[in-house]
DNA sequence: ACTCGTTTTTATGTAGTACAAAAACATTTG
DNA sequence: CAAATGTTTTTGTACTACATAAAAACGAGT
């Protein structure tokens, strides 16, 4: 241990970048460095692909990581302009279940459970009656059907609504990303568990409780996974 | 609008996408479908170029993409295969305050208020006494210097270590990554305000206190943002 | 027969050229 | 003067060529 660390200060670890890797973090450089703002006009390929010492090839594999990502945008003639990217497009993109880690899955879950335990606060500064009664609607609508499809959908719709009416579009769409993690780990899991508290009783607490109601009654309809992490945690 | 929605079903929307975007789709899904896991190998360079009837150059652009986010990796004789991508990696990328719009910028903000607010029952899960002193420490030094920069490296050591304490790894690299978010806020509001609960109460809560007092005592330590939120929900 | 070193093969990484397409700009013509 | 048309410019796509690295195959020597 001690010789190795020794070794690697003495020995520069060999960068096994590519050529567009680098030349992604020296365009985000560039455009920090030239503080451009979000619509400013970006020098036209050729000209970056010779500044940089780079085939236009590699810049434009640089590129095109930067477009997906929201940063950069082309027209045909106008040329380039710096853009907002969406914060999340990067993020959506990842999100399989089926590819990333078990422990990234996990993590993830538990992602999920403090955003519901962490939502009243901005929930009650939201809150209105219109946006109740359509949650009650939501709520009532489960007792009539009861196939296991339906179910699912409708937690979908209630939770889903819930993040809505906190009035953080960034936090809805994030939510909604995560529930096809949060249905996988739930599917492996073989058990779809419900808490002693209902959407129903929590529509009656959004009505007349407070945040700390609210709260608590939120964890009680969540206590099943609270209990499978506690599980869990135990056998490590 | 009506006759725009009835236009809208007759007539296809022009993609505007680009070739190397339709590709990155077409391989996502081809890895779906074919469900391919982590450590698969995949085609050759030339054979998904010719399989999609489009050029190597094209290919790689989109693979640059998947690279990127850690999607697949390549080696220079063995190909590619699938791995299991970062998932906070493309979100990493494109947090940078100055490009992202006001908007996201303020979302991110409360979203990191309600991680801290849901904290409590997971961290109550993990909490060991170690981990509380090693808490202690870092709340404890904050006496002894008063400058401003380190108030703010001690306030980042703190919460960090809060998230640290939760044991979810994904959780503590998405904290710390909206942490310039937060810093960029709290210095356009031109203000570091701290509530009427300190860090050392806070400690004192976790040696001795439950859940809900911890999460009380967050509450008040968090109060001016929220209170700040309160006022802004009202403009709108 | 086994190990070590050398050559061959193969897939990715990079460069360069060429041309198509679209959009802004310039010019011509009624 | 306006509309139509042509020109220029920049991105998008394709193709070729070669460098490079690494596995695989091969061969020599003990």
């Amino acid at each position: 241990m001690a010789l190795k660390s020794d070794l690697s200060l003495d020995i520069d670890k060999i960068s096994s970048d590519t050529m567009a890797d680098v030349v992604e973090m020296r365009l985000r450089d560039y455009f920090k460095k030239k503080s451009f703002k979000p619509g400013d006009a970006l020098p036209k390929e050729q000209e970056l692909a010779e500044a940089l010492g780079v085939s236009r090839n590699v810049l434009r594999e640089a590129l095109s990581r930067l477009r997906m990502l929201g940063m950069i945008e082309t027209k045909k003639k106008r040329g380039m302009i710096l853009s907002s990217p969406d914060v999340l497009g990067g993020f959506q993109r990842v999100l399989d279940p089926l590819i990333i880690s078990p422990d990234a899955l996990q993590d993830l879950f538990e992602l999920r459970l403090i955003l519901e335990m962490g939502l009243a606060d901005v929930l009650f500064l939201n809150l209105n009656d219109k946006s109740i009664r359509e949650l009650e609607i939501i709520a009532n609508s489960e007792k009539k059907k009861n196939k296991e499809a339906f179910r699912i959908a409708n937690e979908i719709a209630f939770h889903g609504k819930l993040y809505e009416m906190a009035g953080n579009d960034t936090l809805k769409r994030f939510q909604h990303m995560l529930l096809p993690v949060f249905g996988f780990v739930l599917q492996v899991e073989n058990e779809f568990l419900s808490g002693s508290v209902s959407h129903q009783d929590l529509v009656e607490i959004l009505k007349s409780g407070n945040k700390d109601d609210f709260r608590n009654g939120m964890y009680e309809h969540l206590k099943p996974h609270f209990d499978r992490l506690e599980a869990l945690k135990k056998i490590n």
